[in-house]
DNA sequence: AACAATATGTCATGCGGTTGACATAAGGGG
DNA sequence: CCCCTTATGTCAACCGCATGACATATTGTT
């Protein structure tokens, strides 16, 4: 028992293969009875329209490449849950790529996206120096990461975002307020984040001061990190992490030390993930709009696949709230 | 500038198709130097190879659909992650499908998939009464779910998992031991953490009693069963939950009453994934080898893809952890 | 009765790549 | 010098489906 193809059911229905053809497409007049009939067979024959042969002939796929770091991640996960989400609703498929920020494998996944004749890729992982993302005439859209400057990018407010905890923070009274972000080598938008803390700091006297953690990060690396900015700053009032994650950890970390939270320490995290929140609520954070980035990411890339090229704007930013929960 | 085919590559190289064919493949007699040339063409026409026209001609496309609830669950990401991981390492691709627990998207990505010809599916959704997961000539794997009585099924000890947290709290002094699980209507291996729960509760001579949420629950139902136990049951000693998000809501409830932990409840969670312990590592909880799930799933799947089917066992146990941790 | 609209069939071509059959040519070994 | 191995080319068929061109019925309309 191979798989039927048109054929099978052509024969099957009493009718040729272009009229079962046209019923699948739609095209020509066909009869009502012969519909029927044709219907019947394909049901009865189980068959289904081998979409790789229709992709070549019509030279596209209805696929979407997703490439970012990892699904494991809460941000990524539920971004990347959205994204197919939305795809799915709209009629394309998405092949999903892992890249856990490693140059080698986000371009094998670059590479194979091509091959595999996508119709476009949804990127979030970038490392520098890959300028193969300026592939001629494949749609792409970046998610917080500026992939070429020619790529859309869709990413929402962190310039907002780091003023809002950094204000909120100041407006509680702290002065002695530390940042820890990623390396700031990364050019992603990301950075602005940091950006902002300062700005608002320095437009407050405050002195700003800025953690780094190398990229990949081992819940390890972390936790050194921030057992270092208490061993270095015993007083220090507030904390701003640049994820949910390392503000967990922060504040793990202040308990153990019997720091009074809110009261002797305050902490405002980033990204407030659905995960996050339910598993961590106390800890304030800047919310970001996940499924709207998903939305907006998905309308571009579709505004692009379908050629309309006019009103693609080159960089989305979205709105972010701050929860002003109990660590703060 | 369209995309460049194999004859384009040839013409630049000077060489037939058939030749280009050969050094791609592998095949036939081809010397080092129209070797090198063909792939400088390759490489200065920026050309890939049409995956979609290779599937068609060989049968085989090396895509595999995956069918999981959410990847924003931390449980579900971190497997699809390792799943995708490990696909890729071995040259498979994966499409990945966001069921939420809907059986009509289900049958739908089952359809889809069976479009797209994948080479084989591995799911960890199933809502009852969908028989069409027996499709002739597919691969199937299961997760932790039965999708029929002859698709292997891979999952880790629910039961011993259920002995374990059970048996930890009774250990620890604990009589009134409460669990909370999904619906017990769904026939998936997850229901053996309640049975072993209630086995190990009578053998114990203590009585048994399982709160069931309905299945898509959202977390204000969750959290409102949550106090209903605390409302019916004050004197609850240990709470056992059938996953680290639901007792992270009973965690919070119990803070919220001002209960002791681990003194006056004990509460002991089910899944311990990356995120989990990162955001709440005193959080106890029986830990699944998630990355062994994977990898099990995984290799079965290419069996069956490769056609040994002999040394396929139907059903496969992985051995739980159980992390003692503050909660307990 | 003439004509349009509807309904279906036949046939050939192409999407991009693979493969087998067969031809041809150069070079090396005996 | 003959034969085998290596290296490449030509050609046609095929994978499953879409589509355009064209032919042929059967209806219904005026």
């Amino acid at each position: 028992m191979v798989k039927p193809k048109i054929e099978d059911v052509a024969k099957l229905a009493g009718v040729s293969p272009t009229t079962v053809s046209r019923v699948l497409n739609n095209r020509g007049y066909i009869s009502e009875k012969t519909r029927k009939k044709v219907h019947d067979s394909m049901e009865q024959l189980n068959y289904y329209p081998n979409e790789i042969a229709r992709s070549l002939f019509i030279k596209k796929t209805y696929l979407i490449g997703l490439i970012f770091p990892s699904t494991g991640n809460p941000f990524y996960g539920q971004l990347i849950f959205h994204l197919e989400n939305i795809c799915s609703s709209l009629g394309y498929k998405v092949l999903l790529c892992n890249s856990q920020n490693r140059e080698d494998k986000e371009r094998n996944y670059l590479k194979m996206l091509q091959m595999n004749q996508v119709d476009g890729i949804i990127a979030g992982a970038h490392n520098r120096g890959i300028e193969e993302y300026e592939i001629p005439m494949l749609p792409v859209v970046g998610i917080d990461r500026y992939l070429s400057n020619k790529t859309p990018v869709v990413s929402s407010d962190n310039y907002e975002g780091g003023q809002l905890a950094t204000q909120l923070l100041i407006n509680k009274g702290c002065k002695q307020i530390i940042h820890i972000n990623g390396p700031h080598y990364l050019e992603t938008p990301a950075n602005l984040r940091r950006k902002a803390y300062e700005d608002v700091m320095r437009a407050n006297n405050l002195n700003p001061l800025t953690y780094e953690f190398p990229l990949n990060a081992t819940g390890e690396i972390v936790i050194n990190i921030v057992k270092q900015i208490f061993d270095d700053h015993p007083q220090v009032e507030a904390i701003f992490a640049s994820d949910d994650l390392i503000a967990s950890k922060v504040l793990r970390e202040a308990r153990k030390r019997n720091i009074n939270i809110p009261q002797d320490l305050k902490i405002v995290g980033y990204d407030g993930t659905e995960t996050t929140r339910m598993l961590l609520p106390e800890l304030s954070t800047v919310e970001q709009p996940i499924k709207e980035i998903a939305e907006k990411a998905v309308e571009i890339i579709i505004k692009q696949i379908n050629g309309e090229h006019e009103d693609i704007q080159l960089e989305t930013i979205l709105p972010v709230k701050i929860i002003d929960s109990e660590t703060t």
